[in-house]
DNA sequence: AAAAAAT
């Protein structure tokens, strides 16, 4: 009854499905793809891994490729837009995959890079043009891109992109469309504020709603250590070492680690976090808005394939990535925005897998703790601190310190950081971690008491949520100060 | 208050 086949998806990008071995739509799909191929609005609220890339561009697709036009100099016919420059690479990859058999090219502009190439790309126009708001408004102010013929866009993570520091820009990005044009929003939470703000983007949009707001991911087994600050970083250490050991599925508390994502608030704490790591013999790499985009790309290419099983990330890669495996999810600290604990524990259990999130809650953060709860309907299961903690973390490296007094805020040269020494024999994966899980394998055992018991009385929990007035994000930083 | 995004 549900094969995407009978969406009424046009054969070339059948064909394409078929070729990555999709056949169910998800639900996002199967409720989005109708709505859009008739050319409505849609705002499209999905917890992560739920594929909302392909509800977007499968029936975009099909739209562009049953209407042929020509290209035109500069021009683009869809622009997606995302927060960040590794999701729009991830989108644009995706969407040129789906559009494998069709005639439509695909481009993808951010920043970090020359931009050059990227402008030459565009001289003769593009179908589909995926984009980070900087970069394309530079390219918009060089007169090597025109909005003017867009017909389809697409806002990814809508509910950022209409946050304090991308509104300005967003704005001006809409005021260069057409009016006439069909507008997609996406977004795995939707604060009330922020759905306000969208409406001058959109119109008549049909809502798809596939969960509650703001549910954490299911199968994510969730977790909250209470620990001082400064005991996080050997705690994350023994755990890593012990999670990441080849013995580790009959001996650590939480199974063997395939890859593990660990969350800091600053970019300066994610360094900090690797180099204790590397220090004691643990393999990981960080990526945070201050490394080049040359770092960003290796570190999350290592991540992807492998070589590197533990990154250490700011909330940049809290959105939208999507990296297979990803077994554990370490928050170091506490997100204070609710909702970025939902986009960040989202990066595991993605595609049908289980995950495991835990959290290190320092006193100070036990208020942000109370938020998340609260946003969530679910209550973090405490996890005692090993008995013998105190003695292991004596016996943790310490880092090489290089200058006594940290030079707060100075800018060295970023070139320490050449990666890739590392020439293990010892953990050779001969198998790929490129293997998805399967939709329809049996999870078993891993529900717990976590568990969402009744999907139906979820909706109207979450609406007894407290007070939906203005700046969701900002109350509940009040509230937690 | 932090992070992201243009140079």
């Amino acid at each position: 009854m549900s094969y995407f086949s009978e969406l009424g998806l046009a054969e070339p990008i059948l064909r394409a499905l078929e070729a990555k071995g999709y056949t169910d739509p998800s639900p996002i799909q199967r409720k989005a793809i109708p709505a859009l191929l008739e050319g409505r609005d849609l705002l499209g609220i999905a917890q992560t891994g739920t594929g909302k890339t392909a509800a977007f561009a499968l029936p975009s697709l099909h739209r562009l490729a049953h209407d042929p036009k020509p290209r035109n100099n500069a021009g683009c016919r869809m622009l997606v837009l995302s927060p960040t420059r590794e999701l729009a690479a991830q989108i644009a990859d995706n969407m040129r995959g789906y559009a494998k058999f069709l005639n439509l090219s695909v481009q993808c502009v951010f920043g970090g890079v020359p931009v050059g190439k990227q402008a030459r790309a565009l001289e003769r126009g593009t179908d589909i043009l995926v984009a980070t708001p900087g970069r394309l408004l530079d390219l918009i102010d060089q007169r090597a891109l025109t909005l003017r013929h867009v017909e389809i866009f697409v806002l990814d993570e809508a509910d950022q992109m209409m946050d304090l520091g991308f509104i300005v820009p967003l704005k001006r990005v809409a005021a260069l469309l057409p009016k006439s044009r069909q507008s997609l929003f996406f977004s795995a939470t939707m604060p009330q504020a922020i759905a306000e703000l969208g409406k001058q983007f959109i119109n008549n949009p049909v809502k798809v709603e596939v969960a509650p707001q703001a549910t954490t991911a299911e199968r994510v087994e969730q977790y909250a250590t209470f620990i001082n600050q400064a005991e996080k970083q050997a705690l994350l250490t023994i755990k890593l070492r012990e999670g990441l050991a080849p013995d580790a599925g009959d001996n650590a508390e939480h199974g063997a680690i395939d890859r593990a994502l660990v969350f800091t608030r600053t970019k300066h704490g994610a360094d900090r976090v690797v180099r204790h790591l590397t220090a004691a013999g643990i393999p990981a790499a960080a990526i945070h808005g201050n490394k080049s985009q040359g770092q960003r790309t290796a570190a999350l290419g290592g991540f992807r394939q492998g070589t590197v099983r533990v990154l250490v990330a700011t909330d940049i890669a809290a959105r939208g990535i999507d990296v297979s495996g990803v077994s554990h999810v370490y928050n170091f600290e506490i997100p204070n925005v609710p909702e970025q604990y939902v986009h960040r524990i989202g990066r595991t259990a993605r595609a049908g897998a289980d995950g495991i999130a835990i959290s290190y809650v320092a006193p100070d953060e036990k208020p942000y703790i109370r938020d998340i709860e609260r946003l969530t309907r679910i209550k973090l299961d405490a996890l005692a601190l090993p008995e013998d903690f105190q003695k292991q973390a004596a016996r943790l490296p310490a880092p090489s310190r290089k200058a006594p007094a940290q030079p707060q805020g100075s800018s060295k040269p970023r070139g320490q950081q050449a990666r890739g020494g590392q020439r293990s024999d010892e953990r050779r994966h001969d198998r790929p971690h490129g293997e998805r899980p399967r939709h329809d394998a049996p999870h078993g055992e891993r529900r717990g008491e976590h568990g969402s018991e009744d999907g139906g009385q979820r909706k109207r929990r979450f609406r007894s949520r407290a007070p939906k007035t203005v700046g969701a994000h900002k109350s509940a930083v009040r509230r937690a100060g």
